[in-house]
DNA sequence: GAAAATTTGTCCGTATGTATT
DNA sequence: AAATACATACGGACAAATTTT
């Protein structure tokens, strides 16, 4: 084995980092793609002179990009993704955005319950505090990988029953269809980020450390009346907003 | 002091998870609202009964989530935050999104220069490759804390000069009028998200793992010629984005 | 199927560097 | 100058999961 470019010691960099801008370098190169893997802790603790623990740090920093992923008694795995495109516009619906980006996709019903809405649900769906409403936990996947997960909160009165129609047909708009909505427009998205929290780790197979993209979107029918009000996790690695004006 | 549950071994789940959920289940009741901190490691170490690195996992955790941030030589700080709204809109500009939540907002120029446009700026501003564009690297500010870093093309032959003119008064949209362009619109803005890079630490003054939402955005004129694209790098723990349909 | 080897995960202990108070 | 506290790195031991023999 040549010699090569070791990593420095005491130059404010710390080796953990420089050895994971190392590794990140020669994924992207293409070196590790014949198995798809990074080599042994082991193996790079020796290439790079440092102990294990240290490449640890490296791997785990490598880790929070998302551009590799740990398994125990396997190795360290390259990830390899590509983001779907979720447009969000008066039209923004989940299957519709990414219908032609996957070739499958699906909403999965993962709990419902009927409730009074607290001071936020009523605010955005514009009800007197305390009015009945149907809270509905979703998951959405695009070819078999969950790709986001929704709480999203509906008047009671107007669709009753949309959990059962849902858990049946996995769409919300061809639930609304089925409810006698026949059409509804986005109004409001709001965007912000965060950590996966334990409860994105499961339902979206994250690792922690991942990034959550969250929206907090309000549907309203033709008459501008709201008909769903929706707090939405995606996985941040997995998608991308595009805002057209 | 009196007894209390200490974390157990063995469970199944690492010790530092079941410290960092201690930890921030007392944050969120309060209890360190006295100082704004978090107790020192050493003393978290003796109350949990477990070694002082196993804290601060936990600790690393937390601050991943970003509800505490290390300061060396200080200790480890509560975070607590609000969000600066971003509408997203054929009128979207910076200073005028936020013009009514801080009290101050500059652009401060970085650094400028004069290329040629790669493929992907080529294509984002309909010229071809090859092309003089000039380039601003710029950061935002609101009330004195940087909230964006952009990296923004502009035709180079339509807005000679920008590079002065910008960083004399800090605001693209006046630097365009006194270069003869009165008016301009949004076209496209792509959203994703991602973890801070070395660059985003410095400019935003960000924590390692901190996350930034990245938008690539798309500036035309009236009759729809692209004037701008730019890549900006917003501290996501910052700012929110809203899109009105 | 069982045993061994491999590989990552967790925890402990220690030492030293660096920044703040 | 000294004390405090966070940052980095090393070494060792064993546990847990997977793959290979």
């Amino acid at each position: 084995m040549a010699a090569q470019k070791q990593v420095q010691r005491q130059t404010g960099v710390a080796l953990w980092r420089q050895i994971a801008d190392r590794i990140r370098a020669s994924i992207n190169h293409g070196d590790f793609d014949d198995t798809g893997m990074v080599p042994p802790e082991t193996a790079l603790a020796l290439q790079f002179g440092v102990n294990r623990h240290t490449v640890r740090s490296a791997l785990a920093a490598l880790g929070q990009e998302g551009i590799v992923r740990a398994v125990q008694g396997r190795g360290t795995l390259i990830e390899r993704k590509e983001r779907l495109n979720f447009p969000i516009a008066k039209r923004t619906r989940f299957s519709q955005g990414i219908g032609d980006q996957a070739r499958e996709t699906r909403g999965v019903l993962l709990g419902a319950s009927n409730e009074r809405a607290d001071a936020e649900v009523a605010r955005r769906l514009g009800l007197p505090e305390g009015t009945a409403v149907t809270r509905l936990e979703t998951r959405g996947d695009a070819d078999q990988r969950p790709v986001s997960r929704a709480t999203s909160w509906f008047p009671a009165d107007r669709f009753a029953g949309i959990e059962e129609v849902y858990r049946r047909i996995g769409s919300i708009t061809k639930a609304f269809r089925e409810l006698g909505l026949a059409d509804y427009v986005r109004s409001t998205t709001e965007i912000t980020a965060a950590h996966a929290d334990t409860a994105d780790l499961g339902d979206l197979e994250l690792s922690p450390g991942a990034i959550v993209l969250v929206t907090r979107a309000l549907n309203v029918d033709l008459d501008g009346l709201p008909v769903q009000y929706s707090l939405t996790r995606f996985a941040a690695d997995r998608v991308q907003f595009t805002v057209e004006n």
